[in-house]
DNA sequence: GCCAATCCCGAGTGATTTCGTCGGGATTAC
DNA sequence: GTAATCCCGACGAAATCACTCGGGATTGGC
């Protein structure tokens, strides 16, 4: 998750830590992040002190492998997977000219997917509304200490 | 649904014909039909001989209309939706940077979606059974193309 | 006028997916 | 040794999807 990306280079994050952050049941994080490991993207530390941190830098992970790790491969219908492996062929294909649109929705997905990183959607410097441990929160470069980034509220509202 | 493309200019086509067609249940069809009607996509006629018909050309009809009709509108998220009315804010949007991924997907989708009419999936004229092996593999011409609309920003990668 | 074909429409059902819980075991820092 | 933490399989509730049922309303043909 983003979490872990704004947390890279800081050591291993608990379940309990993210979960915190993320107001998300613990358990449930917990098989989240099971798929992430599995998928290379994480890596655990077991026993006390231990926790999850990212594999690879943010920059180097697309948004598209982390949803493919979590909810298997981009597929808008069955019969338009982005995994070769899981190319059912509905038995309409022969005459379903249908198909077409949804490869072409398909790769509109992945396209996009895949032209963001985890570096893109973590917030230069987000100030949290934690006042525990303040470390004298505005220490940083002018610029980057903004909390909304015009890059961000630009496409949200507008449509 | 393409079925009733294929059929534009020759009078209305009744549900039990549309379902042997498409091979589904004919109460189903109904259920779908009966929204295409709402959104004004296609007109029906009662009684005996009656049936329904496109309200317009294929050419006039984007893929993105049907699908809207057929299932509201586009959103890959809850917060990321295509109509302002259903833009439920989750309590999580103030902190949550994926908003901005999510858009940029629903964009991508929309994109593709309002892109094809369905007239693009009218099957020119498919011959239904024969093996006319001259239209089967090459039968990909005008859409082959990276058609990116403008709209896409460019998150579309070239297949 | 009657009948059959057809649309109209709300309510109900079963499978699948998504989100989330539970309980206990294994590993490690202190 | 103990507490913190990951590991892991199974279970459950809620939403969604695909589909069914049953009856009513409208219309063309005889």
């Amino acid at each position: 998750m983003v979490q872990l990306g704004r947390h890279f280079g800081r050591g291993p994050a608990s379940l309990a830590e993210i979960a915190a952050e993320e107001d998300l049941p613990r358990a449930y994080l917990e098989q989240l992040v099971m798929s992430l490991r599995d998928a290379g993207l994480v890596v655990s530390t077991r026993g006390a002190h231990g926790g999850y941190e990212l594999a690879r830098p943010p920059a180097d992970i697309q948004m598209g492998t982390i949803l493919r790790a979590l909810e298997g491969p981009i597929a808008p219908m069955i019969c338009a997977s982005d995994d070769p492996e899981h190319a059912t062929t509905c038995d309409r294909t022969a005459n379903c000219t249908v198909n077409l649109l949804w490869v072409r929705i398909r790769n509109a997905v992945t396209g996009a997917l895949d032209s963001m990183t985890l570096a893109d959607l973590v917030p230069p410097r987000l100030i949290n509304v934690e006042p525990a441990t303040s470390t004298a929160t505005a220490a940083t470069p002018p610029t980057a200490t903004t909390a909304d980034p015009p890059t961000l509220q630009g496409a949200l509202t507008p449509s």
